[in-house]
DNA sequence: AGCTTAACCGGACCAAAGTCCGTTTGTCCA
DNA sequence: TGGACAAACGGACTTTGGTCCGGTTAAGCT
């Protein structure tokens, strides 16, 4: 058994002391600049420095600014991800497809409305960086999953997912839109969508 | 007749001539630097330089990067615009809404394909940007009038427009999406969202 | 315990967007 | 023609995200 072998045993490296030291460190100062000035107050340079970090640490752990909101917002996104996942229905599995991609993006709206500023943030700090957060993986492939009988589940689990896109949203709040009235237009555009008819 | 009302009288209190020269000479220099360097050439102190001119006056003149880039693609978009608003059916008056919403997209993503990047960088260089340049309003009204037997016109025509999104479609093709795949899913979309039950 | 090494650390440094303000200039009217 | 003033000018300055790299240290092995 060479040593290549045993490098591919123990999966993944585990992570050494201090870096998770210096990760729930960073997390936490970040998580309390947010709760005392809101997102105008979450410069990267503000979280290392109240981590009594380097800002390069910062970087290393979280990517870029994107990712370190993401990881913010991490621990509420994994509870709604397990209700979908082990939950009952229409949430959870057991339900059909419609009702379930139905309760989930009105979950998801709660979540949005709870923190539209952090997902904003975490969705346009970066182009693409969205679609690259874990977390929008796993609504796409839910998404996608209870698609699988239209034409072409990946796409439309895109565009389902589009009109939960923090930045629209954000936008229709500042024009007045109220969350019942954004509530109704994606229920009505999923009815619309996942409607009685799956196509050949 | 009193100052205020002459104030009125000419509405925009015309450009002074040295701001028109340095706008044309801003978008020239920015659209030359595009061409040779790509998008990744266009920062706004390159295009102040190439341009003779200081980088407060391409603020001044377009607000932000976005406004400049959008600037840049004006030209393009008001052809589409004024096919829309004077050409034949299924793109201009005529035809049935489906059509005509169907239509409008299909052109829309041919722009798109055409100018991919420069799309996205004025849609992405600053949260909200992409909801508020001109172009993006107009196609919006365009399809809210579309729509308007629908429940919720004004929302509907931002979830259609969701499906081609500059940033969520550059990623569709780093997947490995070709355009006739995004083609075909947002006629789709089109199709189910304006289908045949108007909703009561 | 001592050695090796890969991972980690921090903060100086860089790039690029956007602001500010003292100076210049076009335009209009007398 | 010339004087007044709003508008435009430009570039130094600020802010912030992200990179780099020489020094440090935790973890595992002997």
């Amino acid at each position: 058994m060479n040593d290549e072998l045993l490098q591919v045993l123990r999966r993944p490296p585990r992570e050494r002391a201090d870096a998770a030291r210096n990760r729930a460190r960073v997390l936490d100062a970040a998580a309390r600049l947010f709760a005392e000035g809101g997102v105008e107050a979450l410069t990267v340079d503000a979280v290392a420095r109240a981590a009594e970090v380097g800002k390069g640490t910062v970087f290393r752990r979280f990517g870029d600014k994107s990712g370190l909101v993401a990881a913010l917002l991490d621990q509420r996104e994994r509870e709604l991800q397990e209700r979908i996942v082990f939950g009952g229905p229409p949430l959870g599995p057991g339900a059909p497809a419609r009702e379930r991609a139905l309760a989930f993006l009105d979950a998801y709206l709660t979540h949005l409305a709870d923190h539209l500023d952090l997902v904003r943030l975490s969705e346009t700090s970066a182009p693409g960086a969205r679609y690259r957060v874990g977390s929008y993986v796993f609504w796409h492939r839910h998404l996608a999953i209870l698609c699988a009988d239209r034409p072409d589940p990946d796409h439309l689990a895109h565009v389902l997912l589009g009109t939960v896109d923090a930045d629209l949203n954000a936008e229709l709040r500042e024009r007045g839109y109220d969350w019942d009235r954004i509530r109704a237009g994606v229920a009505t555009t999923v009815g619309a969508l996942l409607g009685p008819a799956p196509r050949a």
